[in-house]
RNA sequence: CGGGGCGUAGCGUAGUGGCUAGCGCGCCUGCUUUGGGAGCAGGAGAUCGGGAGUUCGAAUCUCCCCGCCCCGACCA
């Protein structure tokens, strides 16, 4: 039983000045957590049993899909990371430190590393694949820009687990197996997800899946198919595009004078001032961004759009990864980029790489710049005129797409990843070197799977979620207690309030019992929506009817319960 | 990295050169009150983010630093 007179909470009466998003708003007024610094919190005891609860879950489901808990350290040397390339490819995002010898560690932002040596240095035979091992450990990332609580920390409590099969099929078993335990996990949770297709990356290139918690708040933006059940990570969809044409049965590029037109409107205007009628759509925007590349190597890129479309830096850079993309201004080192006039058409020959958005088909007709200034050209042909180097999304995604599977409008939303699901491959076995020996006493190269679920942020996820006006109403499986004891009076409501949470408690439910002395009934009951437990009783004025209140936190019902029936009732309630 | 906003008690805030830094919540003591953030009385709690400067005098003006929050990062 928690009893407030002695347990270690405060609630504020109003929101801290530093809180946006309603999560992280509800979380530190109902003294769940309280921020010790940018992106780092301390969880106070009611967060604490949540932190426990939503973990027990997540072991349970683990568990059963035979997979094995261990722990590893959260302060690991350099050298792992520095054998797969992730001591340099991480970048800023990774904590460094020194110890007294000047010897480098880091904060594990993830530990594919460790699973990867552990099995190495354990196992060495096919016999004892697969295996599948898990951990519930605090992960750090140095965010550039931590924000929203809990959401996004830079100390955070996650489940990772990594699957280690023989081939391809045995890692799509575990993949499986893994995603089957994820619907289960959130479900339990009580939330509100999606899964959507994922970018997997530039090397990888197998399957990876998001799990998405749909929250206005959410960092990322998903579509998801108003016919089909297609949905995916904006940085990941696959859009309809137009068929390809023969490229010889256009008419024939034509350059055109047109000055003072840099930008994609005053084009179109100039253009129909000459005769050629082409929409904003019909012209090619060629994007210059900045590569940088793991080994820290810079190199422009030149990306080809629809004209009407924003590049989508994220997706692009989704897309190639593991470069990061920055911005590119450096116009004057590279005569050859004609500002507000570059076109594809002969950039191959100079050494600066062009890829286009999928959008833009072989055989498509464009207008786009000539690459000099005031000039401009049309009926530009893929295929014809120019040849990029691939296809990379790019585009910003609008809501009415067509859907890459069935072409039927895409909707956006945004949402919380709450979990992901990745074929990682043989990258960190590769760079490792784990082999087992085959039957045949050939070492046979292991082939790995990494999956996460963020535990604390899933409690952020869940608070965004499931919240209103007056506060949290958390779902049974994660809530703090079972149920919530009030007693409001001076009479025989106290002690017969103690009476009930004890008799609740000896049926094994985790009891809140408001025994402060002196609230007055408003605090009670405001405070009481504010932590959001899912069902309380009040002991009040209908004692004397020999009756309490049982109420619910979600839909706000109320009913009277004779003295004598409230604990089955209760425990009816939170068991049922 | 760029732009904007901000830093005063545990929380929310007022205070633009001049008396002992004010108020609300919370906290402590006492009395009253007990079905929707109670009332009265008395109290504790602040190096005004840090440093340097200007001034007879600085929370207030100047400079530097630190920190926080939000937005942005490409327009070809």
């Amino acid at each position: 039983m928690l009893r407030m007179s002695t347990l270690l909470l405060r609630t504020l009466r109003e929101d801290p000045a530093d809180a946006e998003v309603p999560s992280h708003r509800l979380l530190v007024r109902a003294g769940y957590v309280r921020r010790v610094a940018p992106g780092i919190y301390s969880w106070l005891p009611l967060g604490v049993r949540m932190l426990q609860r939503v973990s027990a879950v997540v072991r349970e489901e683990m568990d059963a899909i035979g997979a094995q808990e261990v722990l590893f350290p959260a302060l690991i040397p350099r050298e792992p990371y520095e054998a797969t390339g992730r001591w340099t490819e991480y970048g800023d995002n990774l904590f460094r430190l020194q110890d007294r010898r000047g010897n480098h560690y880091l904060l594990g932002p993830t530990h594919e590393e460790l699973f990867t040596l552990m099995v190495k240095g354990e196992y060495s035979s096919y016999k004892d694949l697969p295996v599948m091992l898990y951990q519930i450990q605090t992960k750090y990332r140095d965010e550039a820009r931590a924000r929203a609580g809990i959401l996004r920390g830079r100390e955070f409590l996650m489940k990772d687990s990594y699957s280690f099969d023989l081939d391809d099929d045995g890692l799509q078993r575990s993949y499986d197996l893994h995603r089957e335990a994820y619907v289960r996990i959130f479900t339990r949770l009580g939330m509100d997800y999606r899964i959507v297709a994922a970018v997997s990356g530039a090397m990888g290139g197998s399957a990876s899946e998001e799990f998405l918690a749909p929250a206005p708040t959410g960092e990322d933006s998903f579509v998801s198919c108003t016919s089909c059940d297609y949905a995916a990570n904006t940085e990941a969809v696959q859009l309809r595009a137009a068929q390809p044409a023969d490229p010889a049965a256009r008419p024939p590029m034509q350059v055109l004078d047109t000055p003072d037109t840099p930008t994609i409107d005053t084009l179109v205007a100039v253009l129909a001032a000459l005769g050629h009628h082409v929409p904003a759509k019909g012209t090619l925007k060629n994007v210059v961004v900045l590569l940088r590349h793991p080994d820290g190597r810079l190199e422009p890129l030149v990306v080809g759009i629809p004209g009407d479309r924003e590049v989508d830096l994220k997706r692009l850079e989704a897309n190639v990864s593991p470069a990061q993309v920055l911005p590119f201004d450096d116009f004057e080192r590279h005569p050859e980029l004609v500002k507000g006039y570059i076109g594809p058409q002969g950039l191959d020959e100079s050494k600066i790489r062009y890829v286009v958005d999928p959008l833009v088909v072989r055989g498509s007709a464009w207008a786009t710049g000539a690459n000099e200034p005031g000039r401009h050209a049309v009926n530009v042909v893929l295929g014809r005129d120019f040849e990029p180097e691939a296809a990379v999304p790019a585009a910003e995604v609008w809501a009415g797409d067509p859907c890459g599977r069935c072409g039927a409008p895409l909707v956006i939303g945004r949402g919380i990843e709450i979990g992901h699901i990745f074929q990682l491959g043989r990258k960190y076995a590769d760079a490792l070197g784990l082999d087992v020996l085959g039957p045949d006493a050939k070492p046979v190269r292991v082939t790995m799977g990494s999956y996460g679920i963020g535990v604390s942020r899933a409690i952020a996820a869940i608070a965004e979620q499931s919240h209103d006006e007056r506060g949290l109403a958390w779902p049974r499986s994660v809530a703090p207690a079972d149920v919530h004891v009030v007693g409001i009076g001076k009479g025989e409501e106290k002690p017969a309030a103690e009476r009930i949470a004890e008799a609740l408690a000896g049926q094994g439910l985790t009891v809140l019992l408001d025994d402060r002395p002196k609230v007055s009934p408003g605090v009670a009951f405001k405070d009481a929506e504010l932590l959001g437990i899912p069902t309380w009783v009040v002991v009040g004025k209908s004692l004397q009817d020999g009756e309490v209140e049982v109420r619910d936190r979600r839909t706000s019902g109320s009913r009277r319960v004779p003295l004598d029936e409230v604990v089955r009732a209760v425990v009816a309630e939170v068991r049922g």
